[in-house]
RNA sequence: CGGGGUGUAGCGUAGCCCGGUAUCGCGCCACAUUUGGGAUGUGGAGGUCGUAGGUUCGAAUCCUGCCACCCCGACCA
């Protein structure tokens, strides 16, 4: 383990590379474009699909699972939603190899030509439709309520670990509703649940809104997002929730017999979030010495280092700690004795700074006769001396790893207020976007070329259209075309 | 797919202009002393210099083709 990680400050891009990296998170693949999460990594993922999962059944899906590839045909029975992804589809189009005339290599077999080509879903809808059709047939058959956890592929020309790689890791819920009504409720419904989740468990403020024509999901009516704020002032969409309308129903022909007697398609949703959360959670929270996990999320929420020098004074504080993670482990707390005597405490120290524990606890010959203990924060870098006899440790501990959430969702709360700035003219927000950046809150016409200009201009788009957004006159930041509310622009992931 | 760059030990690099079988740091192995913020010393292992060909007595170094990766643009969760 070499030292030092980049500083932000010099490189922001080098900084996150190398962060990922270093801190076992995930490396780059052999196949191009493609990584692999490390089993550090991968368990923060699987923590944040633990909850969400949790979450979605809460809201009454069921999970479900559809395949990897889809018909070719299948694609183009929705015009936008075609139009949208055609450009990055792996192609399957042969099911056989065979070895080289010369024997030396395997080669596609000529003779193995798919009578119809395969896409690798770069998302569901197309086969889930497909597979609705003869799900739903009556109003009874309404909801239908699905969510699958699944690997999908869009082929990116550049990409960048756990922000945009050529295959992620997702969920995509799918839901299909008798009411226009119904399925906008269930579209709110799902983008509220990402917010939860963003906000609680990511410790990662996030602005609600809709997005724009031009930024909205191919084949949706309306797209619904959570935005949240980086550390570079960029901004990063962490979730999706899609409106689809009549759309897919129309597309693949799933009708529905009314209580009436009347026969109707069906309404539809999408929603989703991807191993891009990982992402934002590197970014929104670390710092120059390493990660800066929200302990609701981290894999290892405590760790106890021992400092010793001989086999006596080891096993007297192996008992110590054994007794403090037993405590802990009661409250349900994940507690890590890392008491391998391959490196020394200074080196740990270090070493679970980069991978973002939480708290760590150290225990020395001092703390044994003192019956003490000190603690350190990662959030805050700060220690204190702990005495054991003045505290219930399991108490001590909870409270304590309330408090770092908090701390780490408020820091970064402020973050993204300050990094929030209104502007009202054009000079303004050319100014704001190159020395400050952040979300720019400003007028807009509605229309798409002003938003294309903008995009030109200043590479900023429009993130979103809050939810909350205020009633407010005023003129189009570009055109000066009368606009009735202010848009968040930003640069984006 | 355009423009630029880089491929030398597990990782990061020097050497390349000016040809003579390869430098340094981290990491790894052994032993000793160490252990409250990434220990120190001594010894050691590890390389078809991206790949194929060419020039040459001799190529990491010069020439040509190919491949891979990185950065910048057009596309995107």
């Amino acid at each position: 383990m070499s030292k030092g990680l980049p500083k932000r400050s010099e490189d922001y891009s080098l900084w996150y590379n190398e962060l990922v990296k270093r801190a076992d998170l995930a490396e780059n693949s052999a196949v191009r474009g493609c990584m692999v999460i490390k089993p550090y990594g991968y368990s923060i993922w699987e923590k944040m699909q633990a909850q969400l999962d949790k979450m979605f059944k809460e809201t009454g899906h069921s999970n479900a699972y559809f395949p990897l590839f889809i018909p070719k045909s299948f694609l183009s029975k929705e015009a936008s939603h075609v139009e949208g992804f055609a450009k990055e589809c792996a192609v399957v189009t042969h099911y056989r190899l065979k070895n080289s005339d010369d024997g030396k290599s395997v080669i596609v077999d000529p003779d193995a030509k798919l009578e119809e080509e395969l896409i690798v879903r770069p998302t569901s809808e197309t086969v889930i439709w497909s597979t609705y059709k003869n799900w739903i047939q009556s109003y009874r058959d309404l909801p239908l309520l699905v969510n699958q956890w699944a690997n999908v592929v869009r082929w990116e020309m550049r990409t960048r670990l756990f922000l945009r790689t050529t295959e992620f890791l997702w969920q995509e819920g799918h839901t299909a509703h008798a009411t226009r009504q119904e399925a906008i409720d269930e579209t709110v419904q799902m983008l509220n649940v990402y917010a939860t989740f963003a906000e609680t468990f990511m410790a990662l403020p996030v602005v609600k809104g809709v997005k724009s024509a031009n930024e909205r999901f191919a084949g949706a009516e309306d797209t619904y997002c959570i935005e949240a704020m980086m550390q570079d002032g960029k901004a990063l969409q962490a979730g999706t929730s899609h409106f689809l309308g009549q759309n897919f129903a129309k597309a693949f022909d799933v009708k529905f017999a009314t209580k009436e007697g009347g026969l109707e398609h069906v309404w539809g949703t999408s929603w989703g979030v991807s191993t891009r959360l990982m992402g934002a959670l590197i970014m929104a929270h670390s710092d120059d010495n390493g990660l800066v996990l929200p302990p609701k999320l981290a894999p290892i929420q405590v760790v106890i280092v021992p400092i010793y020098k001989t086999d006596e004074e080891f096993d007297k504080i192996a008992n110590k700690a054994n007794e403090i993670t037993k405590k802990l482990l009661t409250k349900g707390v994940s507690v890590h004795f890392d008491k391998r005597d391959t490196h020394k405490p200074g080196w740990k120290f270090a070493e679970y700074e980069l991978k973002g524990v939480p708290l760590r606890i150290a225990m020395g010959p001092r703390d044994l006769e003192n019956n003490t203990i000190e603690v350190a924060r990662r959030d805050t870098l700060s220690k204190e001396t702990v005495d054991l006899a003045q505290i219930q440790i399991e108490d001590y501990v909870t409270e304590m790893l309330d408090k770092i959430q908090e701390t780490i969702y408020q820091k970064a709360f402020d973050f993204r207020k300050e990094m929030t700035t209104e502007v009202n003219t054009w000079d303004e927000f050319l100014d704001k976007i190159e020395s400050k950046g952040g979300f720019l809150s400003a007028h807009w016409d509605g229309t798409s070329e002003t938003e294309e200009k903008i995009k030109e201009l200043t590479k900023a788009t429009i993130r979103c259209i809050p939810l909350d957004q205020n009633e407010e006159q005023g003129n189009c930041i570009l055109t000066g075309n009368p606009s009735s509310g202010r848009v968040l622009f930003a640069r984006a992931y």
